[in-house]
DNA sequence: GCTTCGTTCGAACGCTCGTCCGAACGGTCT
DNA sequence: AGACCGTTCGGACGAGCGTTCGAACGAAGC
């Protein structure tokens, strides 16, 4: 497939750093050629962006419909993410990396999946933590993509431990931390209030 | 100063997609009077992305030292990090966004500086969590990582959180986590073992 | 056999890129 | 005055960029 190939010279020298007879040379398919399927280079990056974000909504969707529970839901979430994102490292990295290379009309398009995306996790995180009235939702929420998006400078599938115990481990992480004795102010240790930081002022 | 603007210029529109002459229009400095002061674009690159690990790493050294507490000294390493961040987005961004852009000469001297620092997180998380044989230290620290570098992402300084409290609320999820009860496997509610899912096999 | 259609290509277009050259500037020394 | 020096610049260089054009292909329909 283009799309795949393409993705992975541009997360290699990046969108601008790539050319069109990078992308050439490395499909076998002739500058013009490539002309035919696309009617800029910005569309194919537009097309593997979009390309990908549908898939991973599309799985999404499937794999959330019927699970209730909502520490479940948010487990089934990371797990799709992180799955994904190993799977396909290089366009996750093209999409990570190239959000606002693209032109207006493309970008707003590719937008708005990311928006769909990002809502349905802080919808997760908000059912998993409705008591906290003025939790600072947005911090929560960019902190998880900040641990799952990273891994794409760093983790080598086969290398580092397998997707399911990532999911594992950092499910742990941000639904209980390193899990140290948190100490109270008296200078014994306490359980922490689960509300504890999360109020707005 | 120079480099500063280049920054600026590089985070917008990406190293490989600024032109020299976008640098000497944001920096009022000529083409041929830039290349008086860097040898080549890449130099330029190398000097913001060199420039920023020395000051980061400079401050980190000072304001470790005389801290001996674990949980302590990671605080103070979180939040020299997202404070620096939070000063130098733009540089931040080019350093996170171009790391493998550089010619092998200066990448090797970058990634020198950039081992130096992660190996300071890493030296920092093994103190505070010695007692886990076999703990994925690899996984935790890119986990923290990841939370801090994304904040390029979607941090605006003046309208989240200030820094103090990100930090704070960083270190917590880090710590802690969103503090959920941990469910046991027979129903109820239960404490987490602080290792449970920290060992290795 | 001839035409049409979707597909593929080599070669060229105009343009911008990173880099470099030679001249010009304002000081400071003799 | 003249010579030198660090600094700055306009303008040019070849290379490579994204994009386009017209020709060539094999298969399908008449």
């Amino acid at each position: 497939m283009i799309l795949r190939e393409s993705a992975l010279v541009f997360a290699e020298k990046g969108f601008d750093g790539a050319s069109i007879r990078d992308v050439s040379a490395a499909t076998g398919v002739s500058v013009s050629g490539l002309y035919y399927y696309f009617k800029s280079k910005d569309e194919l990056l537009f097309l593997i962006q979009h390309h990908c974000f549908e898939t991973i909504l599309h799985r999404l969707r499937e794999d959330l419909s019927g699970v209730d529970d909502p520490e479940e839901r948010l487990r089934v979430l990371v797990g799709n993410h992180l799955r994904f994102f190993a799977d396909n490292m290089a366009e996750m990295k093209v999409l990570s990396h190239e959000a606002d290379v693209l032109p207006d009309d493309y970008r707003s398009r590719v937008t708005d999946q990311k928006r769909e995306y990002s809502e349905t996790v802080g919808a997760a995180l908000e059912a998993l933590v409705p008591e906290a009235e003025g939790v600072d939702l947005r911090v929560a929420t960019f902190s998880l993509f900040g641990m799952m998006n990273w891994i794409y400078t760093w983790y080598r599938p086969g290398k580092d431990v397998p997707v399911d115990r990532l999911t594992e481990q950092m499910m742990h992480i941000f639904l209980h931390g390193l899990q140290l004795p948190i100490r109270a102010s008296d200078g014994q240790t306490a359980v922490a209030e689960p509300t504890s930081i999360w109020r707005n002022s």
